[in-house]
DNA sequence: CTCGGGCGATAACCTGCAGGCATGGCCGAG
DNA sequence: CTCGGCCATGCCTGCAGGTTATCGCCCGAG
């Protein structure tokens, strides 16, 4: 039924990194011939060729391409279900949030506190994360729920629940043109440079990264922002209070921003994360009240 | 790394649905020694028990449970990296649509005909489902791109784009106190028979479906709601026009009703998916212009 | 109470194939 | 022309994963 073995995704996946049997082979810990030999048993199942050998390089063809990536999920998705298995046996359960530093808009505590008063609340394990692997760590089962923040994570395959929604403001230099306005429209900001945000990949900063200097973290930001050399759009509770040197302006027809509680699709099932979504939406709508499920 | 194979998984996820050794293995072709053992195996390696067999019946334990749910997304994921794979190499690519019967709000027609006017457009087969499997499809690699209903679709693991947002409309017989009035509230439907939908899992009904009478479909719901048995809360293109005997009246402050056109994330990259998914965007912001993306 | 039958575990054995080693063939660099 | 890097081939071995036979437990029928 299923014609694919886990390890022969790993062999092929190996391969298709490497772009080199030899190498490939040493980092799966076997013989060359027997790597070769397994692809092209996968490629004989599957009827389709994988790589073109040309004895002094290896390249993907389209249907390498798509296994390699398939293979990560469907790889992901092994562990993830080996490490769910056995963290639902063993006792002493944590449960796993992952989230970036700072920007929670003050919510953390509130969702701790709210999660902690649950009768069946464990232990929670927090996990600071580049926005790069927030949403891997879920995939792979290395965590149970994250928050995450939307448009700028990437909710693909994931199931999520909306905390808060909060307007975007311009991030302008004191002595800006704009920053007297009292509010803005995303056709005044046509004209300004914005920030290259690092570690995010271009895909997943579609319309948001700019082409300009590239930036860490919020601080970096703010320096860059006070010398006028970029603007940013922001949620405010991001810029709140504003620094010195730099002021923020409603947009008002930018998307607005909103912090989700995220979990692998399928696990609200699990009384872990089902009880701690409850607490964090109970516990944002309690903070925000304005909240909406199900938005 | 994996730490579990996939007929491993297939082993211990036939059992778990079966709660029987003797039927699991036959349904896997194998005999039943070679099963125990197997599933013994994985136990171990996994430092869990995952069923407590007593001779005269087997349980799930939790950690089964959790092996169970996981491990059917992990075979699901294996078998549409190779189903994707095998299409990638063979030729005559076809983009596979799944959408449910009726109710496309007239979409259908302008996105194919956009699609078709793409530069890379492949012939489209069109595959029907009920409301339970047509996201199955998509996860399994049976189909490439659905069509789905917001709220009464199940986005959990997809990722979607939205094609149009409808009001909901309340759907009554014609002589009904409420019929006359412009529009309503959801409250004032408080007392009314919502329907049970036919083949819709009660974890996906979430709150749509009430304790009524069971329907299979629209047709059926008009007569009942005709003779005043139900009254139900649609999309409006779902009742244009009212067929006799029922009247619709907006509801104000139900959640709206999203079209989206979703596929297995990461499938972007394809360019059959792609470009299937920037012609219906086209399509339905010609069709509807407040469409928004990124919504 | 006993007997029989259903079911999972165990034991003993068999076999195909995954993986190891040595080698061969190809090709590009020098 | 030769050397060296790299993938493919051929042959060998061990074990994973299958089979059949059998046991032991439990429950229900009589």
């Amino acid at each position: 039924m299923a014609e694919l073995e886990t390890r022969e995704i790993e062999y092929v996946v190996a391969v298709a990194e490497e772009l080199h049997f030899g190498r490939a082979a040493q980092r799966l810990r076997i013989a060359q011939p027997a790597l070769s030999k397994a692809v092209r048993r996968v490629e004989k199942r599957l009827g389709v060729q994988l790589f073109v050998r040309s004895s002094r390089q290896v390249a993907l063809t389209a249907a390498g391409g798509a296994l390699l990536r398939h293979g990560r999920y469907a790889l992901d998705a092994v562990s993830a279900a080996a490490d769910r298995t056995r963290r639902a046996g063993g006792a002493g359960q944590r449960l796993r949030l992952v989230l970036k530093p700072g920007g929670d808009a003050g919510l953390l505590s509130a969702i701790l506190a709210a999660y902690a008063g649950e009768p069946d609340a464990h232990r929670v394990e927090i996990l600071f994360s580049g926005p790069a692997d927030r949403v891997d760590h879920l995939r792979a089962g290395r965590a149970d729920v994250a928050l995450l923040y939307v448009p700028f994570d990437d909710l693909d395959g994931l199931a999520h629940e909306t905390l808060c929604v909060e307007e975007r403001v311009a991030v302008l230099p004191a002595g800006h043109p704009l920053a007297s306005r009292g509010e803005l429209r995303l056709a005044d900001l046509a004209d300004e440079t914005l920030p290259r945000w690092k570690d995010v990949p271009d895909d997943i900063a579609r319309g948001h990264g700019g082409s300009g200097p590239e930036v860490a973290d919020i601080a970096q930001l703010y320096s860059l922002v006070a010398v006028g050399r970029v603007a940013a759009l922001l949620p405010r509770s991001l810029v709140h209070p504003a620094p010195a040197g730099v002021v923020c302006v409603p947009v008002a027809d930018a998307p607005p921003s909103r912090i989700v509680v995220a979990w692998p699709p399928g696990e609200e099932a699990h009384p872990l994360v089902g009880s701690f979504v409850r607490a964090a939406i109970a516990a944002a709508t309690a903070h925000n009240p304005q909240a909406d499920p199900h938005g």
